[in-house]
DNA sequence: GTGATATTCAAGTATTCACTTGAATACAAC
DNA sequence: GTTGTATTCAAGTGAATACTTGAATATCAC
């Protein structure tokens, strides 16, 4: 009755997408570029991969329709090739943390005990900023921060954290926020501003969920450190 | 820094789930599954494969949590293990629908051409609904209608249709709907029911989007044959 | 043009995967 | 208990995959 090689093929299809997404390294490079576009080299350095290899992963990614390129001189960057990609990282990430057993423990192993920080959903965030009460932080490396952050927020990279604190304002609370919630760097932000006496805590997802909950973002350069707005 | 060996089986965990969709024969048993639950020789018959082939991809999607089994007798039944799955199945073929060159032609290959045929919004069908001037047609297994349908929607699968065109009420357009985008039943009513004059359109997606939109839905026997409500 | 750098390609290897076939298990009917 | 049926398991084969190494390509700076 229906047409098998016909059906075949078309679920091939759909299972090329999700067969991309179904390696570890390549997962990584997704949730890398969720942040905004990067050059081969640093992905390679990020997921901790020779460029070799990150390259051929990159292909991969491209083959499937996952991201795309733009050149600029010698260095080829990569992005994601549209929000859907994003929807369905999020929604990967959603099912595993609903239903793979292990998950809570691989991510206590990388993330360390949580249990200690506060998290605010967006909803909570949005109304503390509307509110005035909060510093918005966002701890990712700088470059990230330029293709898209949290309007308002400063840019401190979790490594230059400890020494800027002391510009930080005082007397708000400071919400840390990172690439997503399965990133360390929002984390160690709260603990190393919670060690030295400030309050702190951080958003529960990351800026990728933000944008593609459509609330609203900015770009560009940080401003010089200091109170900001 | 980072904690390398950690954050790799974390990002392995998280492709542990999409690596398992990343079969054509699985994608297609999660295709039927989001339909209601099914034995494993269903499953079988319905993507083509021989049992003990189907079994095993089974036990995949079980190992990686997207199924859950119950016990009948000697039949084991298989279901999606939440809505996350569903959402995840959804954001798969999105992206397969944006950004795979190929998938018009392969669509178009399996379910012919639907240039010429009306389809209907989840929101023109309510409102259509509301307003009574539509019946609407649940064209899947008798089985799948069971388990969750449209309110008020009339079961005729779709190897009935044509011996049972008489008995559908007149004057009134029919929309057809089925197991999603993707599927060929309701494409094949409405190109029936054309042939016949009677006017009639599809449901752009299926009984799954529809479900997962928080839409009301119902469940149990078809009522006997005749004009519904 | 030459040299330097970023990226991709190609070949090789160990591993994993999909499917087949045939046997083993688990429950139901008797 | 035996028989029948639904499902799973195990072994085998050919294809695909991830990573490595080393060479090829493309652009920039000069």
């Amino acid at each position: 009755m229906s047409d098998r090689p016909a059906k075949d093929k078309l679920f091939d299809a759909f299972a090329s997408v999700a067969k991309v997404l179904g390696s570890g390294r390549r997962a990584e490079i997704v949730d890398v570029l969720a942040q905004g576009e990067r050059p081969v080299d640093e992905i390679a350095e990020e997921i901790g991969q020779s460029i070799a290899n990150t390259s051929q992963h990159l292909q991969q990614l491209l083959r499937a329709g996952l991201v795309r390129t733009r050149r600029e001189g010698t260095r080829i960057h990569y992005r994601l090739s549209g929000t859907a990609v994003t929807r369905l990282w999020v929604a990967v990430r959603e099912v595993a943390a609903e239903h793979v057993a292990e998950l809570d423990e691989l991510a206590e192993a990388y993330l360390g005990d949580r249990a200690a920080l506060d998290s605010l959903t967006r909803a909570e965030l949005t109304n503390r900023m509307a509110a005035g009460d909060v510093v918005v932080l966002d701890v990712r490396p700088e470059r990230e921060f330029r293709s898209g952050h949290i309007p308002g927020a400063v840019s401190v990279p979790i490594g230059e954290l400890a020494g800027r604190i002391k510009d930080l304002p005082h007397g708000r609370i400071i919400v840390a926020y990172c690439r997503g919630q399965y990133c360390v760097f929002a984390d160690d932000a709260v603990r190393t501003l919670r060690e030295q006496g400030m309050p702190a805590a951080r958003l529960e997802e990351g800026y990728p969920e933000w944008a593609e909950a459509g609330l609203p973002v900015e770009d560009g350069a940080p401003r010089k450190s200091g109170a900001p707005g």
